[in-house]
DNA sequence: TGCGCTCTTTGCCCCAGCGCAAAGAGGCGC
DNA sequence: GCGCCTCTTTGCGCTGGGGCAAAGAGCGCA
């Protein structure tokens, strides 16, 4: 699974331009463009490939490109200028990223690494710039794309100012679990190498309480928490933590000093 | 200035069709559309009035009309079913809210009410979305609005999750007045009816904290604050405050307890 | 097979900031 | 001018969760 090969065997898995035409079309931006448009358009893309941890563009540098990801897995990050840094979007295949210079923005205003090795297809920004004024479809299926995003982004603010941190680690394993999760015997494994420090980063927390968290949980059974990998076993556990602070419905097994009240409501 | 005819006034004010054209033109998205269009759009329009407090619409509503501002000030609040509540924007005359219809969704992700007494401009969904298809310069704003909301948004999730709240709160009176600032000769009045718990629910945090927080920075000299108003005597102290939690910089009077230590940094 | 690196767990401490609630102030309407 | 209503201030208590650091795992690599 983490073959050193692996990227150049997907990097050629998508060389081919009809085999690109082919994820295009899966990628809901490019869907409704009729074929021969998108046979020429993956023509254009340029491949990219990077290895785990590589830097696939960074924050402030001039975003000439719009980037779809055909295989791999990549986080796109914030920093604050102390170093600590935030995890805005978690990328599968098939998603775009990266699109700042699609929708006019001269730099990119994050950064993306990758979290295991990935094969990126590039697009100049100028092709989007003219599918966007020469194709209605295409437009309007970026506004809605945008516009999803925008809500979702909303959404997270909305729980980062009024939910406590169980809630939010729950929610993102759950959103995750959704997003990359693969069934196994054990479970719903979510398949991103993603570190404690990761899912802090990505649901607004500390590598501390994280890890504090997660390991309540496992003995709770209500995941397995491995190394820089979890797979969710109960996923109503994790629900119902992630609605309400329920005191109780969370861990059958331990018990526990049981959360006395639902912590903070109201107003 | 809280005057009850202001409402009606206003409205007269945009009513004629002509008028209403002249505010479109001065609106980003609609800058760049021909003459002729422009004043055929703005009699697709219709004006609706609202006092004080009055909602405009609900979160969960059908999305089926695009609003723009007229005159008075708006918030965009979302809601948490236990009742506390989130300001998403805050709108000022010129700019366009509540606009999920136009990229696509069905209902309104949130909720508006009026600050002041407003006179908003709708203009139906299917409208938006035949300029979308029909005008590439339309399309290419739309997007480009999108995009630079998505940051803004992008933004204040890392603000919320890396910084404390004193820092947020002076970004928050930052952005306000940049906003809706007018110079006065005690300083930067921010022309927008916000209370203590207003401005907690933009930064991300409660009333108590809020309050404690500026009260602080009033007896510093840094702002004024009033009943639902505050005044920017100090920009560059707010500056200060906003970007390093400089343990100085801030309170020439107060001299203070003096923070002991940049609260929390590095990692 | 073993070394070394990265990731994880946890104990301990501490404090920013929330919750609550009661007592002031401004303003507005009558 | 008075009363009401909304907004604001503040004391007090408390705790969630951040910071730090040291001691364990798991894994990849040689």
């Amino acid at each position: 699974m983490s073959d050193a090969q692996a990227p150049a065997r997907a990097a050629a898995r998508h060389w081919n331009v009809s085999q690109r035409a082919a994820l295009l079309a899966t990628v809901r931006l490019f869907r409704e463009l009729p074929e021969p448009l998108l046979h020429q358009l993956a023509a254009q893309f340029r491949p990219k490939l990077a290895e785990r941890g590589a830097i696939l563009f960074l924050e402030g540098e001039p975003a000439d490109a719009l980037n779809l990801l055909a295989a791999g897995r990549i986080k796109v990050v914030r920093e604050t200028d102390d170093g600590r840094e935030v995890i805005l979007r978690v990328i599968g295949p098939g998603e775009i990223f990266g699109c700042a210079g699609g929708w006019g923005e001269p730099i990119y205003p994050a950064t993306a690494v990758a979290l295991t090795a990935s094969v990126v297809l590039q697009l100049p920004a100028q092709t989007f710039q003219a599918l966007l004024e020469t194709q209605p479809a295409f437009a309007r299926a970026v506004v809605q794309e945008l516009g999803a995003r925008l809500r979702e982004a909303e959404a997270r603010i909305r729980e980062l100012q009024t939910e406590r941190v169980e809630r939010r680690l729950a929610r993102a394993l759950l959103r995750l679990a959704q997003k990359a999760g693969v069934a196994t015997p054990e479970g719903i494994e979510i398949t991103l190498p993603l570190t404690r420090q990761d899912l802090a980063e990505f649901a607004g927390t500390t590598l501390s309480t994280a890890s504090r968290t997660l390991s309540t949980w496992d003995r709770a059974g209500i995941i397995a928490a491995r190394r820089a990998r979890v797979i969710v076993r109960q996923p109503a556990g994790l629900q119902a933590l992630a609605e309400a602070a329920a005191p109780d419905t969370a861990a059958p097994t331990s018990g526990g000093p049981a959360r006395r009240l639902p912590p903070t409501v109201r107003r």
